[in-house]
DNA sequence: TTGTGGGCTACTGGT
DNA sequence: TAGCCCACAA
């Protein structure tokens, strides 16, 4: 396309005092902001100040080396890293930010297959398949050449075209290698006899696409693949961006897969021979931090940067100013075993702080219970508050328990990830109907929607119509336009159909009229199709949620509407398409009161004063499927990295004895990771679980443990055995009663044995106050019971869950919904874990009293705070100091 | 065509 | 345990 329109000279001149822009940055820091070349990489640690670094550079280029805001491109992982760079750059440089592109790789690369996608037949209002719409398509697809997808599994094989699109492997490249015989599109075509391969992928990756071309749609690494394709393809468009491009800044490159860096070079116009001079490169990154290897991500990427990249210059960036030193220690400690890295020592001067804390727990419940415990602990005691505190596990299914134990407790928090607002089944069909309105060539929705709500027309209707448009070369939606054209078509079948048609008409050329207010194109289709109508109808409870979370789209799209002032429809479901998990974290400074859940892949970037790292067990985390493989071991090594460097000031590390999956309970052993950190550091709360115990006496029951330990001021024992033998072979346990996966000490641990477990302390220690003690487990209710009953609405991606009652909404619309009365219920199952420690009221203690607390001794009432439930009492303890203690839980008697 | 119930399989991670 | 798919009945 032409670019002489849009290079217009920009009146601003940006003028900043280069003292102003490193002004409080250490050497290197300073060296790199201003360093002038072709490349830099900025190794940044974890915690370094990369952000800061890299706004301040950015500004840099703009004031001393005088770029024009239009010249710069920013790419970052995130929708909201992106957000924050642009509040960062505008706090620093005024409103001209805006003009910067300031976005992750796959809205860069919307923007630039919006602009100029037709050279790779991309027409303007293409969509964009998530996964679950590829997976349909997949489906479609292997059902057309009677493929088995039980035996084929579509989600395989589009891992595997995955994989072929982020190496730039094109269908056709595919297809020669492995089956140059097949030609996509020939309906009579059988392919059911093969097995699943290189050769049957080659064929499924070749029809995908094409039926992804025909409906004008792409898939999110199409989104990188086909920008690479048109920069290549088309000199101009390329010319176009060489040069308008001129400073190219790239964060998280450790992340990047090799179509990202392709895009970069092409973009920077490294390898073009069109007399212009390449873009600068910037990147940003940390080798120790990649944790995305398996999608696609390469670490070469970022190890060989100087290689690639012609004069590049490398500063390294290892002052941290997050945490304290003894988090650093751990985190040097856990990645100093991975092989083959670049040495690197994060230091700060900071000071020691707090020693880690550990506890390990007999079960999934207690070990949540404690946790929740000990959050609550923290805000009582320790002048925390909730917003502190993050839980980080390894996998989306952890979050229930410690879901259910912060309910319980009436803590707030909000639930990052999981099954996503937008990947509802109420939510994507509404978004259907909005993906078919802008571009009804979208055979995958047009087929999904066709039935909802019921209308009655079933695999049949489908079926005729899919045919006929398959041999007539129509659409979907041709298709239906032709109805009378249709073999087989029966008056039945075609009332209904053109009833649909009809509708379909009607919301497209209302939405044509109304284009820039996508709010009002989804209030039509809420209600003209009747899917609101069909679940307020229904006497299913949970449908009402779902009507709320209808609703709840068209808020996020009202709000999309006002922010964006050049809203359109396409643009609202780009948005909705491109929204990552951690794009709903409230922004930086922004403490919302509540503990965040989240996934150490999302936790990513993110810092907190309080961390709990939770489920440290071999096979939970490390996870079971990255054990056999040492370079997948290794990137779970750098996701407890980046785990444990997310902690300003405390970090927590639990584990379980036993943890229940697929409704069984599994006996664990302690995470390889745990042992890495040096047991100076930590300061073990509990040590052994029952299930040690268990195995150390040979099984015979010794349920004397059990309670987990205590609550303010544990019994810290030194009594308790160390675990396995430190610094040689881990142990590891046999494989314990159960013997099924038989996985324990796959990878040549030492089996159990008396040898390599010192028991030296005594067992007295556990539940020596002997308040609560539980069973291994048993005791508790069913979780999904104790879900159900306060889970009648919704849950967002962000579910929320607040002291009030009732619903929660936020910037990308992830919602949820719970209620505190219905929580109570949820409580009962497992009453007695949270059950008081005491039963005395705040009517009964005032100033004055005296009390004796099973650590602390005697001591003297000071103060009662009356909150109910959480109500604090303060002591005064003599030597033992005074303490603010949570009147229910604290162990104390009055005298 | 729609609804129901039993059986099967799955829990990495995410743009 | 829980969601999904399929077979079967109305």
């Amino acid at each position: 396309m032409s670019f002489a329109t849009s290079q217009m000279p920009e009146p601003e001149v940006i003028r900043r005092d280069p003292q102003e822009l490193l002004d409080g940055l250490n050497p290197q820091q300073s060296e790199a902001v201003q360093y002038q070349g072709q490349a830099l990489l900025i190794g940044a640690g974890a915690g370094s100040g990369k952000t800061r670094v890299l706004t301040r550079r950015i500004a840099w280029a703009l004031s001393q080396w005088r770029a024009w805001p239009s010249q710069i491109l920013a790419i970052t992982f995130t929708n909201k890293a992106a957000r924050e760079m642009k509040d960062r750059l505008e706090t620093l440089i005024g409103p001209v930010a805006q003009r910067m592109w300031v976005s992750t790789f796959h809205s860069a690369c919307v923007r630039i297959l919006r602009r100029d996608g037709e050279a790779v037949g991309l027409t303007r209002g293409f969509t964009i398949y998530d996964q679950a719409d590829s997976q349909r398509l997949m489906r479609t697809v292997e059902q057309q050449y009677g493929i088995d997808p039980k035996r084929v599994k579509p989600r395989d094989v589009l891992t595997a075209i995955s994989d072929c699109k982020n190496e730039l492997k094109d269908w056709r490249s595919q297809l020669k290698e492995f089956a140059p015989d097949f030609r996509p599109g020939q309906p009579g075509a059988r392919l059911g006899h093969l097995e699943a391969g290189e050769q049957l992928y080659a064929c499924l990756y070749a029809e995908y696409q094409r039926r992804l071309q025909a409906a004008n749609a792409v898939d999110f690494d199409d989104l990188i693949m086909r920008t690479v394709q048109l920069l290549r393809l088309d000199p101009q468009v390329a010319a176009y961006y060489h040069h308008k491009f001129r400073y190219i800044f790239v964060d998280e490159y450790q992340d990047t897969n090799h179509a990202q860096y392709v895009l970069i070079r092409e973009l920077a116009g490294l390898d073009a021979d069109d007399g212009e001079r390449p873009a600068a490169v910037t990147v940003v990154g940390d080798s120790d931090q990649s944790i995305y290897a398996f999608r696609g991500a390469d670490i070469h990427n970022i190890l060989d940067f100087e290689k690639d990249f012609p004069e590049a210059k490398t500063i390294m960036l290892e002052q941290n100013y997050r945490s304290t030193q003894t988090i650093l220690d751990a985190a040097n400690a856990v990645i100093s075993k991975n092989q083959g890295r670049r040495p690197k020592k994060l230091w700060t001067d900071a000071g020691k702080g707090s020693p880690i804390v550990g506890y390990a727990a007999d079960n999934d419940y207690e070990e949540a219970q404690w946790v929740v415990q000990e959050i609550v602990r923290l805000t009582v005691e320790d002048g925390f508050t909730y917003g502190d505190v993050a839980i980080m596990y390894r996998a989306n299914a952890q979050s229930r328990r410690f879901e259910e134990a912060l309910i319980n407790a009436g803590v707030p928090y909000q639930l990052i990830g999981g099954t996503r607002f937008y990947e509802r089944k109420e939510v994507k069909d509404a978004i259907a109907y909005l993906q078919c309105i802008a571009n009804p060539a979208d055979d995958t929705n047009m087929r999904r929607i066709l039935n909802v709500p019921k209308r009655g027309l079933g695999e049949r209707a489908e079926g005729t119509v899919a045919a006929y448009a398959e041999s007539a070369g129509l659409t979907f939606w041709d298709a239906l336009g032709r109805l009378q054209e249709i073999p087989g078509m029966t008056t039945r079948l075609a009332r209904p159909l053109q009833a649909f048609r009809d509708l379909m008409e009607e919301l497209i050329a209302d939405a044509q009229a109304k284009d820039s207010n996508p709010s009002e194109i989804v209030a039509a289709v809420l209600d003209k199709t009747g899917i609101v109508e069909e679940l307020r109808k229904s006497p299913d409870e949970q449908d009402q949620g779902r009507v709320e979370n209808l609703a709840q789209l068209q808020s996020v799209a009202a709000e999309y509407e006002q922010n964006t002032p050049d809203s359109t429809l396409a643009g609202f479901l780009e948005n909705v398409a491109l929204v990552a998990d951690s794009d709903q974290l409230p922004d930086e400074g922004e403490n919302n009161g509540s503990v965040t859940l989240m996934t150490l892949h999302t936790s990513k970037g993110l810092e907190y004063p309080v961390v709990f790292l939770v489920g440290l067990e071999e096979g939970t985390f490390p996870h079971q499927r990255a054990m056999e493989n040492v370079s997948e071991l290794a990137e779970e090594r750098r996701l407890a990295y980046v785990g444990i460097t997310r902690a300003r000031k405390r970090l927590y590390v639990t584990r379980a004895g036993e943890r229940s999956q697929w409704g069984r309970s599994e006996s664990k052993t302690p995470s390889e990771f745990l042992e890495d950190i040096p047991d100076a550091l930590i300061d073990w709360k509990r040590k052994e679980t029952a299930v040690d115990r268990r195995m150390m006496l040979g099984d015979d029951d010794s349920d004397e443990f059990g309670g987990f330990g205590g609550f303010a001021g544990f019994d810290d024992s030194d009594g308790y055995s160390t675990f396995g033998s430190r610094g040689g072979s881990r142990s590891s346990y046999g494989s314990g009663s159960r013997g099924g996966s038989g996985s324990y000490g796959s990878r040549g641990g030492s089996s159990y044995g008396s040898s390599s477990y010192g028991s030296r302390g005594g067992s007295s220690s556990y539940g020596s106050r002997g308040r609560s003690s539980y069973g291994s487990g048993s005791s508790y209710g069913s979780g999904s019971r104790g879900r159900s009953s306060y889970g009648s609405s919704s849950y967002g991606s962000r579910s929320s869950y607040g002291s009030g009652s009732s619903s929660y909404g936020s910037r990308n619309g992830k919602v949820s919904t719970r209620r505190v009365a219905a929580t109570h219920s949820a409580s009962s199952s497992h009453a007695s874990s949270s059950a008081p420690r005491n039963s005395l009221t705040p009517q009964d203690l005032a100033a004055g009293d005296l009390v004796t607390h099973d650590k602390y001794g005697l001591g003297t009432v000071v103060a009662m705070e009356d909150k109910g439930e959480n109500s604090v009492v303060t002591i005064d303890f003599g030597d033992g100091g005074v303490k603010r203690l949570m009147l229910r839980m604290a162990p104390i008697e009055k005298l």
